[in-house]
DNA sequence: ATATTATATGAGTATATTCGAATATTCAAA
DNA sequence: TTTGAATATTCGAATATACTCATATAATAT
């Protein structure tokens, strides 16, 4: 337990973890949902993964990350009430406002491999 | 919910958190159960009551601490499930041992003043 | 008033954490 | 097989955290 409250004691990560609590992502979608840069994506979800909550699955050049089954099966009561308010955060408020556009306007990776720039400003709408 | 996080990401405060989860204690308890340095369990409570996770109350010499009410009421939900996992800590367990030990032997403070090695050894069951 | 007990805080040190910049690795497309 | 894109890792600096020792404060008892 003491491994998973490090784990989530960050900022970052916490918004990293909500996001995964919605879907799974590539490396490049979250660096755009979160606004955070590549490394520091990548090195917290390492720390995430490391840690049991997330796991990935590679896909070709891509990375997808999400909420690990065994986590949830075995933390997921857990899991929702930390989830449950985090819902409130401001900083993940405007999260989800960005993943709710990235989602409206069907945007993927590859509209982010080939236009990042306007991908952010479409979803920070 | 980042303050609360990063309260509770410490194996020590952990420990406290689940020990004031049990019921009321005074510093002087708190040190014999946990087996923690004076200043270390001083410092780690004024971090935990700074996060709003528990509060205090003086009683002529003695400083009582328990959970915050106000906290249990906005977040009891995640205490609680959080409670529930660090139930099967090793920590925690042997806490929980000691804990029983004293009320078991209906000790108190006074027993601490007056001869805090024999109620060490007393608990240690 | 003085000594004693309970608790809190300051200073210093050791360790851990976070981040950006640069670099490495892996895969795919040309 | 070279090039480029996606992701991971290393390094170094800045900051934060935890711990111990010493000291301060506050209340009690003598």
């Amino acid at each position: 337990m003491i491994e998973i409250m490090k784990g989530l004691s960050d900022e970052n990560r916490l918004r990293l973890f909500y996001l995964l609590s919605k879907g799974e992502f590539c490396v490049c979608e979250i660096e755009v949902l979160l606004g955070m840069s590549q490394t520091n994506v990548s090195r917290h979800l390492s720390k995430l993964r490391h840690s049991g909550l997330i796991q990935s699955q590679k896909d070709a050049q891509w990375v997808h990350y999400k909420l690990s089954t065994a986590f949830m099966l075995s933390h997921g009561d857990f899991a929702e009430s930390l989830l449950k308010h985090l819902e409130e955060e401001v900083a993940i408020v405007e999260d989800m406002r960005r993943l709710d556009n990235y989602r409206r306007l069907a945007l993927n990776c590859t509209d982010i491999t080939n236009d990042r720039e306007r991908v952010t400003q479409q979803i920070k709408g």
